[in-house]
DNA sequence: GGTTTGACCATAA
DNA sequence: CTTATGGCCAAAC
């Protein structure tokens, strides 16, 4: 193959990386969402997990949320917020009760790319 | 190599 | 709406 096989165990956490790195701006995904992506719908735990041993970098973990459209990120509810503004920052809306609408912004993987 | 944990998800009360 | 419980699986200890 012309180098494209990723089957790579043990590097679960930089496959979410890199799913999550496609996400565009405006767009939100969920955990259950990337963990299907990666073939697994189980592991939205470790989705989750991953993000959280982020710091700074290329990956816009920003955009990735629970399935009710909602932030969770137990006990650092200070980055919770930071979330918060730059979804907004990228044109992404709110409820009055801070939730997004999934049903317009959640992002859609591309299958066989 | 077993135990604990965890930014989840679904369901029930 | 919130709280509690079970499940699921990989990384960290």
């Amino acid at each position: 193959m012309a180098g494209e096989a990723r089957v790579v165990t043990g590097g679960f956490h930089q496959r979410v990386y890199d799913v999550v790195r496609s996400v565009p701006a405006g767009s939100v995904t969920t955990y259950g969402d990337v963990a299907a992506a990666l073939g697994s719908p189980r592991v939205a735990r470790h989705v989750g997990w991953a993000l959280a041993a982020l710091r700074d970098g290329d990956v816009p973990w920003h955009r990735v949320i629970n399935s009710k459209g909602r932030i969770s990120l137990r006990g650092a509810t200070g980055r919770g917020e930071l979330q918060r503004a730059r979804l907004e920052a990228e044109g992404v809306e709110f409820s009055p009760t801070g939730r997004v609408d999934l049903r317009r912004f959640r992002w859609h993987f591309e299958p066989g790319c």
